[in-house]
DNA sequence: CCTATTTCAGTGTTACTGAGATCG
DNA sequence: CCGATCTCAGTATCACTGAAATAG
């Protein structure tokens, strides 16, 4: 970085680290066809189990008006299955297929990759501190 | 974080701390009548002396279109003046004022708090040991 | 009545792209 | 004619807001 004042700055290092993750799981992410929010979708409903779509939502940290198109897609691709709810009929009960699994499985990969690919300079002591640190820092 | 798959990944945590740090900046930075590119352009300024706009741009990391509004909602405030250059007219020469000097000094130290609070979780020992291991990841 | 869920349409933000005018 | 500079207008993206419909 050409300005003195930012070289070091954690603010300034957070923000270069992190858009260069985002940008190489992106651009993995949309290798393997698939976005952030599916991999978060999916993956919630494989920890959690069948889920509302609002608790899904609230689970992978998806926008109330984003939960809708995600699953849409995933389900358009046979990824999750969604049925009503027969005890709320408010809700729309959202299950992960066989197919749905496996595609997770492969994403899962794919991730772990980037997290290798962005962390290469470092060894694993170093790899295990940062990510100490910055639990430490990250909040929530 | 609610997901187990998230919550020691590295871009993850990446992403939370810089969303922290830079939520933490923008309001102490509005705070104070600034935005980041205010900050970075007179910074930009005072380290590399008068320079074009372009060249400025080009320094403080701002987009091309961008950097036209934000030079001329400081040349507003009186923190720099804008002069053509008289050895090539498509340039606009840009200086620090000293009301622009003393507004840079002001937002440093805003700054520098901001990356106390980030980092107020920390030793002094792995403050410097997290920007060593994101200097090495940053890129650039 | 009030709250929760699902959904859609629209807003705001922030970076960026395209293009025109000027000039070396 | 090519390339750089400055500028504006418009777009793309992404998260979010508002509001409606439905139901507990």
């Amino acid at each position: 970085v050409p300005l003195d004042r930012l070289d070091s700055l954690p603010t300034w290092l957070l923000n270069r680290s992190s858009a260069r993750g985002h940008r190489l799981l992106t651009e993995a992410l949309a290798e393997a066809g698939a976005r952030g929010y599916h991999y978060r979708a999916l993956a919630a409903l494989e920890e959690q189990g069948p889920a509302s779509q609002a608790t899904l939502g609230r689970l992978a940290e998806l926008d109330r008006s984003d939960v809708v198109a995600t699953l849409a897609e995933l389900e358009a691709n046979g990824l999750v299955a969604r049925a009503p709810d027969p005890d709320d009929a408010r809700r729309r009960i959202v299950t992960l297929t066989a197919a749905g699994r496996r595609r997770l499985k492969r994403l899962d990969g794919v991730v772990a990759s980037v997290q290798e690919e962005l962390l290469a300079p470092l060894s694993a002591a170093e790899r295990a501190e940062l990510i100490r640190l910055l639990g430490r820092i990250a909040g929530r």
